[in-house]
DNA sequence: GTTGACCTTAGACTCAACTCTAAGGTTTAT
DNA sequence: ATAAACCTTAGAGTTGAGTCTAAGGTCAAC
């Protein structure tokens, strides 16, 4: 039975990360002392491990709430709702990517077009190409 | 000289963000009716078109204000400090991108390791995976 | 028997870039 | 002269994932 401050050093999570992932149903306390403690058994200590290991493998507080409710009833839910919930993530973070390495090639290419000097900036190239807007990638914008 | 729902029309940008980027110092009206409507010159238009443009550009609005105060007075400020925000604005999209990478990966490994099927989850190794915490990658955590 | 370290709660604050609302004033077309 | 379409402001709400504060209760050690 561990305190909260000792999960907090289990886990890494702070004691107030512990209580608002609490509030947000992915963790609970089983026991409590008289006055209110929370005391946390080792399959809560697991239980918090697997969100840890879920948040630090790209997952929301949403996602890990679903993957939890699979956790404890495993017999109910399929191999194929996990994939769901992995492959939509996946799908999320390389439309992310490709979303920045648009981002990427755009200032990469004003920081090419510069001469990077201490010259005053009459004839900056960057400031040219933003104020022409001709090489609009329109990237971080939904389009959709 | 343009009415704001008409600098809307021509930039894209809401006349509710126009306003926004206005009380953020982005843009002004030069001009205002007596009852107080703004009225945009041809130079706060392409003021206007400068924003935007470095907004799809990546530029977060406190990079776009050090961007218009070069652009306004060009022979204070130098092609160094251009690149300067440029560069720096690349190496923390490099950032994400290489963050996003490694959750990519650690995405597809687990989504290579399931089956997928409708078989209930008692031995769905993406679960097994996320409850043994061996991968690790930290994604998205700030390590410094 | 008190100091200091710990715990509790509810709720406010942070970041960025909007987005929206309320409550009202103006302009234009009929 | 009145309705529709526009404009104004101040300020609140949104998102996600915390982070922090205030005000107080509890526990262990000396």
């Amino acid at each position: 039975m561990l305190k909260i401050s000792e999960l907090s050093a289990r886990t890494g999570l702070s004691a107030h990360t512990l209580r608002f992932y609490e509030k947000n149903g992915l963790i609970t306390a089983s026991n409590h002392s008289e006055a209110g403690y929370r005391f946390y058994t080792d399959a809560d200590v697991r239980r918090a491990e697997f969100v840890k290991t879920a948040r630090n493998s790209g997952f929301s507080l949403e996602d890990i709430g679903q993957l939890l409710s699979v956790r404890v009833d495993k017999l109910s839910h399929s191999c194929q709702q996990v994939t769901d919930i992995t492959q939509h993530k996946l799908d999320e973070v390389n439309g992310k990517i490709a979303e920045l390495q648009s981002l990427q090639q755009t200032l990469t290419i004003l920081l090419e077009s510069c001469c990077g000097g201490p010259e005053n900036a009459t004839h900056c190239s960057i400031m040219e190409a933003l104020e022409e807007g001709e090489f609009r990638n329109n990237a971080g914008r939904e389009t959709s």
